[in-house]
DNA sequence: GCCGTTTTCGGCCCGACTGTTTTCAGTCG
């Protein structure tokens, strides 16, 4: 329920925008909305206690088109907006680039009322008859629309396995034999096109049958039955039984260069055909000993670091590390910036989680739009945490600070200052469009500061939403090594920057890592598991990760 | 529209960059 009313607060805000409503009327919608994001108190509970305008940033007003939305669904408000405005005219907030003031001029002078219209407009060279829009304005548009399009069909990780751990529920009820999570979501891999899912000893026809198994536009085809969720997302239910149950859970897990590596090793079928098939079990594991080799792990198997470079050498790894593994994390914000937990939430939810430490890491100053702290608020932070830690002997909280890299390679917050924390990342977070060479120079310039403990997010990218800034991991890396610094496996589900194919490549080279949960509310510290679930996927055992280190094991720097 | 008073109306986050101008509006983080 709180999703369907964040959803219709936020369409209805941006319709505003573009009817060209109060500047600060917006603005509050726009408080309302990340109030209810950030808090951490059950919605349905808070609405059934009436308790919405306690919660500071809704008033009367938004109160009632709350209740509005949990009544019927929808709010006057944003029906009345509805006729006034397009509601296609929303997707063009996307485009980087375009905000409410030019996407109202595109409408009130081209007509423009879709993201297809807007990309024809440009093919017809027509925005260059709009004073204010030049050829790079267009081009620029045109690449975003595209890179749109390639977003198209793709879902972030933690969306796509809610949905299909709901699926999966349902499906158990019926009780089949075996059910269970295949593709690539089994593989823990960050972007996924689909929900695919084993069964065994239960048929097509009885899931078809099931009211209360929910897919839309179901098809039964070859053994599989395709859809999908309710949420759009494309789900494909594969069948299979109790004697082949292994075989047909590593041909679903994939990927196909593991199944290509896999069937390299295995016999052909026949002389006459001379296809190489997988050899029939009832476990995965009997599959792979058939073939000569261990159980590899699902999220392991991507046809990369599991397979031999040399022909006939067997790939073996370290037990990887689990979150039990875990001692603390670092990068949690606080109420200080733009965090909604106070030092005091975070410490006791730190012992709660069994952590013996937690890194505070709120934004520097220049960070304005995050209220990033200025030196005195810094040194309120440090005195304040020195208090909790005093009172709370069995947690730690440490004494950092998420520091802006300038365009010029120095550091938002004066050598004095730094030398007080106990660690220091250095993240970007402004003018990224530079070129790969200045940018990687600014980030190494940065990382040459002796108080440099961890390097956050290094490329920016934002999953399905923006591109990372061109930047040599290669000589970052290389950096990282020379002056001792960690870098970051960010575990936002939207950043999971360091990518994991890279976090691979930095511990062959001694780099160490470090799972950051970049939490910004106390809920924020389970995305810890997306990032522990990319150091799996690097292969990357616990002494591969600062956070399995003991408070006071720590060395910074040689 | 919300908040907090100087209690019923005034204030509400800032600075850099971009693409377009020819001095600045719009966007972004």
């Amino acid at each position: 329920m709180k999703e369907l009313v964040i959803d219709v607060l936020e369409k209805a805000s941006y319709l505003m925008e573009l009817a060209g409503e109060n500047f600060f009327k917006i603005r509050a919608f726009r408080n309302a909305i990340r109030a209810l994001q950030m808090s951490n108190a059950e919605f349905d509970a808070v609405v059934a206690a009436d308790g919405l305008r306690e919660i500071p940033g809704i008033g009367a007003g938004i109160e009632e088109v709350i209740l509005s939305i949990v009544k019927t669904g929808t709010a006057d408000i944003y029906e009345t907006l509805q006729q006034r405005v397009p509601i296609g005219l929303l997707e063009l907030f996307k485009i980087p680039g375009l905000g409410a003031k030019r996407i109202r001029r595109l409408h009130e002078e081209l007509d423009i009322t879709n993201l297809g219209e807007l990309e024809y407009a440009c093919e017809e060279n027509r925005l260059l008859t709009l004073p204010g829009f030049g050829e790079k304005s267009q081009a620029n548009i045109l690449k975003g629309i595209s890179e749109l399009n390639s977003y198209k069909g793709s879902f972030l990780y933690p969306t796509a396995y809610a949905a299909a751990q709901e699926l999966l529920a349902e499906i158990r009820l019926l009780r089949p034999f075996r059910c269970e999570l295949t593709g690539a979501l089994r593989r823990a891999v960050e972007i996924v096109g689909q929900i695919e899912i084993l069964a065994a000893g239960i048929s097509p026809k009885q899931i078809l049958s099931e009211p209360n198994i929910f897919l839309l536009e179901p098809k039964e085809e070859k053994n599989t039955i395709t859809g999908q969720t309710r949420g759009g997302i494309p789900v494909i239910l594969h069948f299979s039984d109790a004697a082949r149950w292994g075989t047909d859970l590593i041909l679903t897990t994939g990927n196909k260069l593991h199944l290509d590596y896999l069937l390299s090793l295995a016999k052909t079928k026949s002389a006459s055909t001379n296809q190489p098939y997988l050899p029939e079990k009832p476990e995965e594991a009997d599959v792979y000993n058939e073939l000569g080799l261990d159980f590899i792990l699902p999220e392991l198997r991507e046809g990369l670091f599991e397979v031999p470079s040399d022909e006939g050498r067997k790939v073996s790894f370290p037990q990887l590390v689990t979150h039990a593994d875990f001692k603390g994390v670092f990068h949690v914000h606080t109420t200080y910036s733009d965090g909604i937990a106070t030092l005091e939430e975070i410490s006791q939810h730190g012992r709660t989680l069994g952590y013996s430490y937690v890194g505070i890491a709120d934004h520097s100053q220049s960070a304005f739009y995050a209220n990033g702290l200025k030196r005195d608020d810094l040194l309120r932070q440090m005195a304040e945490i020195g208090q909790i830690n005093a009172e709370n002997p069995d947690i730690t909280l440490l004494k950092g600070l998420e520091v802006d890299i300038l365009s010029d390679g120095s550091l938002d917050c004066d050598d004095n200052l730094l030398k007080k924390l106990d660690y220091v990342i250095a993240s970007v977070h402004s003018n990224f469009r530079m070129s790969e060479k200045d940018m990687t120079n600014r980030v190494i310039k940065a990382l040459s500061n002796p108080h440099v403990t961890m390097l956050g997010h290094p490329t920016g990218r934002l999953l399905l939403a923006r591109r990372p800034y061109p930047i040599d991991l290669d000589k970052v890396i290389e950096a990282c090594h020379k002056y001792q610094v960690a870098i970051e496996i960010n575990a936002s589900p939207r950043r999971l920057d360091l990518d994991w194919r890279w976090a691979r490549k930095a511990y062959e080279k001694g780099v160490m890592l470090v799972v950051n949960p970049d939490a910004h509310r106390l809920a924020g510290f389970a995305h810890t598991q997306y990032g522990i679930n990319a150091a799996r996927k690097a292969g990357l055992p616990k002494n591969a990760l600062l956070n399995t280190r003991e408070l006071g094991e720590f060395k910074w720097k040689n």
